[in-house]
DNA sequence: CGAAGTTCGTGAAATATATCACAGTCCAAA
DNA sequence: TTTGGACTGTGATATATTTCACGAACTTCG
């Protein structure tokens, strides 16, 4: 039906269009139109149309879609069924701040293992989690299964860091850390840098407004 | 000489061209290649190229480009003269953690204003910004001229608060909240879904790897 | 100095992604 | 049942972004 090479664009836009139908879902909104959808998650009708036909026809012609099938079938594709074991390495002021947020897991999301080097925080727990030294690492991440990470180490720590979760067999790392890291191909990397993008979006309001000369 | 338009993904990686050049400066490194800072920085030689040439001609055909002279340029292209200042809005658990970074200074963006509806927290001091009530908002972000904001409150609180913002005259919002935030034309957003991130990389090596089925 | 070897800058080509636009389908109402 | 209106699904088109590829500029070294 349909083989082309689905836009990672795409995927990431279906999370959204999942989280709005389980909302509308929430409060018995039957039935959405593309156009609905769209309004609703800053995207084009054409846009919702083009990213659900990648996986297949779930509209009806003159109504638009039936929010619980869709949600449904969006669960499906987007593998909602399962869960991921994820490995967070670097509990500092960041660190522990994701450590201990609930909105992973109501997303499939489990952190099962931290990690840290230093000896105050090595034993303490937060929300279930104890955090293991460092040595630990590549036993722990190949016993529990796990194939995603959470990097928020210092900067000047984060490629040794990488390596050791990648010979672990982590295949997916979100690096808070402000570095390019290098990883073989094998491995997804995913840069949250958040000053960057503070930064880039000052840069598109420059002039307009009012960024002071230092 | 070049009038086209720049692609906000050309901002963004002349921010990672700057943080390289930066490093190579430290380390007495006076010349790069395109293709080496592109292996540094996992880009190919000719995208480098292309980013800068959106912006003049910065290299020496044959050895490449002047590591102080590509740093400095990159700075004036990027305003790093100036700094930015911003509100943040919800001190919990991520908020607190953003407030203390020290990192975004170091960027010229300064976090000037705090803001929570939760009476415990108000009046407290994070790194000399006292948390303010939410309904001081407007007149605070006018009187110290803030156009960026960052947008750590609950999802359900989101929309609000963004609203808020805009009113008051931000211009930019870096937002936590896994919501779709509605903003005029003139205000940008970005979204910070870590949840979504994470999900999206997931999806990219699942059946290769890992998932358990609940 | 001249030749060999690098590397840039940049149009042109290739890809990737988003939008358009409309035939075809379905619904609702009379 | 028929008609009008509301929508989808999807090729075709447009736009955006990246990669290619090569002439020209520059460096180095014998
Ligand atoms: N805190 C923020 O709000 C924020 C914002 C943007 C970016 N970041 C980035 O996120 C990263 C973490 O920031 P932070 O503020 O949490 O720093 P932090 O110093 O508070 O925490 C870093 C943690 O990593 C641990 N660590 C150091 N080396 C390690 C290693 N080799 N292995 C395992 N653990 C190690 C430290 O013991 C510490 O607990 C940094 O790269 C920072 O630039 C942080
Ligand atoms: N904590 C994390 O690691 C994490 C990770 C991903 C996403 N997020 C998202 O970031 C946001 C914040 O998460 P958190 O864990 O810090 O939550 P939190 O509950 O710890 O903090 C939220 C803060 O916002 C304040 N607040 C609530 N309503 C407000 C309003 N109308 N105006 C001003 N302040 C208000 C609360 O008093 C509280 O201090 C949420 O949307 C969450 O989904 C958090």
């Amino acid at each position: 039906m349909n083989n082309k090479k689905i836009p990672e664009a795409t995927i990431s836009r279906l999370f959204v269009y999942l989280r709005e139908v389980t909302e509308l879902d929430k409060v018995n909104i039957r039935t959405i139109s593309s156009s609905d959808l769209g309004e609703r998650t800053n995207l084009s009708d054409a846009q919702v149309r083009k990213d659900l036909g990648y996986f297949g026809q779930f509209g009806v012609s003159g109504s638009g879609y039936a929010v619980g099938e869709l949600k449904q079938s969006l669960e499906k594709i987007l593998g909602k069924d399962k869960t991921w074991n994820v490995a967070m390495v670097g509990v500092g002021h960041l660190g522990s701040a994701l450590l201990t947020y609930s909105g992973f897991s109501r997303h499939g999301l489990e952190i099962v293992a931290a990690f840290d080097t230093d000896i105050r925080k090595i034993g303490k727990t937060f929300e279930n989690v104890v955090i293991k030294p460092i040595d630990d690492l590549s036993k722990i991440v190949a016993g529990k299964n796990i194939s995603l990470s959470i990097l928020s180490v210092p900067a000047r720590e984060a490629q040794d860091v990488a390596d050791i979760l990648i010979e672990a067999g982590v295949k997916c790392i979100l690096n808070f850390a402000p570095v390019s890291l290098n990883v073989p191909e094998h491995v997804k990397v995913k840069d949250m840098d958040l000053s960057r993008e503070l930064e880039t979006l000052a840069y598109f309001v420059a002039g307009k407004t009012n960024g002071k000369n230092k």
